[in-house]
RNA sequence: GCGCCCGUAGCUCAGCUGGAUAGAGCAGCGGACUUCUAAUCCGCAGGUCAGGGGUUCGAAUCCCUUCGGGCGUACCA
């Protein structure tokens, strides 16, 4: 049961005579902030007094009248300017950790109306290898939809794939010209990343080096436009100084702008191989893109070493999702939706949305600058164009009445011309919502680009969470003792490797998970790595922990469960615990709703925290009561099931030993 | 130029449609291991919520404005 909503609706029942529209009033009942005022609190009576001109504190003792709470909450207080505060009853919390301890569902009911949803993420390019900017997406997405799945939504998940862009093009042009046949046979898909980045470094190399000039041109002009201002400019005038800011940041942005291009030139001609296939290549980049084209009209030459090339890339992908344990129900690619652009733009032309500008075929939605291009000049489809026979795909063949898109918050405007798109041409009631999230960035404050060379692929980190892990669970084995204080290390090589992982990928995924998704957050391999404080191993120790109680005791957990000893509530440490279980269908609903992971970590980590704390004041096997004994064995089963499934939810397992 | 986002403790971040004294983690300081696993617990210290104005009984939260930062902005995805 959800306390919170059951609260709110017998609210709403309340205040139906009260006003006109309960709804919102009721919504103000929630957790109170602090244990002193009980454990929910409404704070309605104040803005609805205001509306009818009457008196809070009356009103609110109105509302407490007419309230028929008193099988959840004992009788209503009134305090401050009209506040209510309200404390549930031990004998509902009772009465519910009984029914929620039998279930196996852990007392989180099913949604009453499912949406069917499909859900898009991860969508990396099959051509690259991923990075750890793949990371959010994938990690986010894959709790959402786990999450939303155990609450009882149809969903699909789609990774969308880049299957069909230009860097198949960089890929074909790298492989006619440069492939390494033996490496090729051995790791295609390392082969190809390697022609990838060859290709791609060499068509930088000649931009840059025909760029240059220009940018130094435009540097020089700025600078001397910059120097001129700052000798005229009158110290008083803002507008004049905001000008001069600018022009300095301008100056900046083009001085590093130069330097990354020489960067790129130096790093070419500094390779005298590379430079003589530089040379013997000019215009590679065009070339890379007639290679696209060619695929995109047909050409069997390309189709037939593009159907060579896409399922290792995408084998290689699924390494990477088979570590990470993250799954889809759907991998369809954009090459998938090719057959049907066509018929969209044509479509969007005959119902009047789509017209010709500048030689491309535009949306354009009344209040944005930008234009949806569908077909550019030169008669290719766009992404967008993809996206949107992507949709109709997915009202036609899956029903589905909501999509999410787990994508980067950058594409923001991409998402909002795209829905009103949709909904212009589709005019079909589906629920469109951008799961955005916020940059990552480096540890100079900059976002975090992969800069040629040097990106951390995300395999690397993954290999380095987990030796770290590796290490800690280690010392942390080696450190036990028996009661004299000679080593009892319990866990054998591979017991500590399984650990390892476990606890390594656990923590990449909770990093992430625990920030709220929309900030941009700093990348940070410590804290990424870090064990201590609010990470996934406070929780798994604390699951662990549990375990190990139930060894040490000899518990039979199965018989436990039927055990007919009623769950107790002596201790304040035992009560809050009871109502932090039973608030976790609360955590879910509220993640669910706003498509927030961070909702459930930080509900986890409280629960952990009251668990430990729990540990410290109440003895379970030293529990001098057999009644008591057994109802603490019952509430860290319980505790211990809510943070495996919660986890779960999260995307991360846990062990029994660490 | 236009548009979107952000600015909260030394650091990294929470803070739900406005609610009672702004919260965590890390780092710092002081306690707790004859232990149900110290990957822990308990306590202390640390904030003009970028600045200013407004709306309100009440503002970190809503509106305006200044400053600082990030991102996007017609044929890449």
């Amino acid at each position: 049961m959800n306390i919170l909503h059951e609260l709110q609706s017998r609210f709403a029942a309340a205040l139906a005579d009260l006003t006109d529209n309960p709804e919102p009033f009721a919504a103000m009942v929630r957790p109170s902030q602090d244990g002193k005022f009980g454990d929910f609190q409404a704070n309605c009576a104040m803005p609805m007094a205001k509306q009818n001109g009457v008196n809070p504190r009356e009103l609110a003792l109105k509302i407490c009248e007419r309230l028929n709470v008193s099988d959840l909450v004992e009788p209503p207080e009134v305090a401050g300017p009209g506040f209510i505060n309200l404390q549930l009853k031990d004998d509902f919390l009772l009465a519910e950790v009984q029914r929620s301890f039998s279930d196996e569902r852990l007392g989180v009911a099913r949604v009453n109306t499912p949406k069917d949803i499909v859900l898009d993420f991860s969508s990396p390019n099959v051509a690259k290898p991923m990075h750890v900017g793949h990371l959010r997406s994938s990690v986010i997405g894959d709790a959402l939809q786990r999450t939303l799945k155990f609450l009882g939504h149809r969903v699909i998940s789609d990774n969308h794939t880049g299957d069909w862009g230009t860097q198949f093009g960089m890929i074909i042009y790298g492989y006619k010209n440069f492939v390494d046949s033996a490496a090729y046979e051995k790791d295609p898909v390392a082969e190809l990343a390697r022609l990838y980045r060859l290709v791609n470094s060499l068509s930088e190399y000649h931009s840059a080096v025909s760029g240059l000039p220009g940018l130094e041109e435009r540097l020089k002009a700025a600078k001397s436009e910059l120097l001129f201002n700052e000798g005229n400019a009158d110290p008083a005038d803002k507008k004049a100084k905001k000008a001069l800011k600018k022009q300095r940041s301008e100056v900046q942005s083009l001085e590093s702008k130069i330097e990354g291009q020489r960067a790129k030139i130096a790093s070419v001609e500094s390779d005298p191989e590379l430079k003589a296939l530089a040379d013997a290549h000019p215009g590679i980049a065009r070339s890379a893109r007639d290679e696209t084209a060619r695929l995109h009209a047909g050409d069997p030459e390309n189709l037939r070493l593009w159907k060579e090339f896409v399922p290792e890339c995408v084998e290689s992908l699924n390494r990477v999702y088979e570590r990470l344990d993250v799954h889809f129900d759907k991998t369809l690619g954009e090459s998938a939706y090719q057959p049907l652009l066509s018929d969209v733009v044509a479509d969007l032309k005959a119902k009047g949305l789509a017209k010709e500008s500048d030689g491309a075929i535009c949306v354009f939605i009344p209040g944005n600058a930008a234009p949806f291009i569908v077909q550019k000049a030169d008669g290719a489809f766009t992404y967008a164009t993809t996206d949107l026979a992507t949709v109709q795909f997915r009202v036609r063949e899956f029903d589905a009445n909501s999509m999410l898109y787990v994508v980067d918050a950058r594409q923001s405007e991409h998402f909002k011309l795209l829905f009103e798109t949709v909904r212009l041409w589709l005019g079909v009631e589906v629920e469109l919502v951008h799961v955005s999230f916020g940059t990552v960035m480096g540890d100079d404050r900059k976002p975090f680009k992969t800069r040629s060379g040097d990106t951390v692929g995300l395999e690397s980190l993954l290999d380095e969470a987990v030796s770290k892990a590796r290490e800690i669970v280690a010392s942390n084995d080696d450190s036990k003792t028996d009661e004299d204080g000679r080593p009892t290390p319990e866990l054998d090589e591979s017991t500590r490797d399984e650990i390892s992982q476990i606890v390594g990928i656990g923590g990449i995924k909770y990093a992430d998970l625990h920030h709220n998704r929309e900030s941009d957050y700093v990348f940070d391999w410590d804290k990424m790595l870090a064990k201590t404080g609010d990470t996934a191993t406070y929780m798994q120790y604390a699951y662990a922990r549990i375990q190990g109680i139930f060894r040490r005791g000899e518990v039979d957990v199965e018989a436990l469960r039927q055990h007919d000893t009623p769950i107790l509530i002596e201790e304040p440490a035992e009560r809050s615990l009871v109502l932090k279980l039973l608030r976790f269908e609360e955590a879910l609903d509220a993640m669910a709703s706003e498509y927030r992971p961070n909702i459930l970590t930080q509900y986890l980590f409280e629960l952990a925290g009251e668990l430990t704390t729990f540990y410290d004041r109440c003895p379970v096997l030293k529990a001098e009561e057999e009644r008591v004994r057994t109802s603490r064995l019952k509430l860290i089963d319980f505790a211990g099931r809510v943070i495996r499934q919660g986890l779960d939810l999260l995307g991360i397992q846990v062990c029994d030993r660490m």
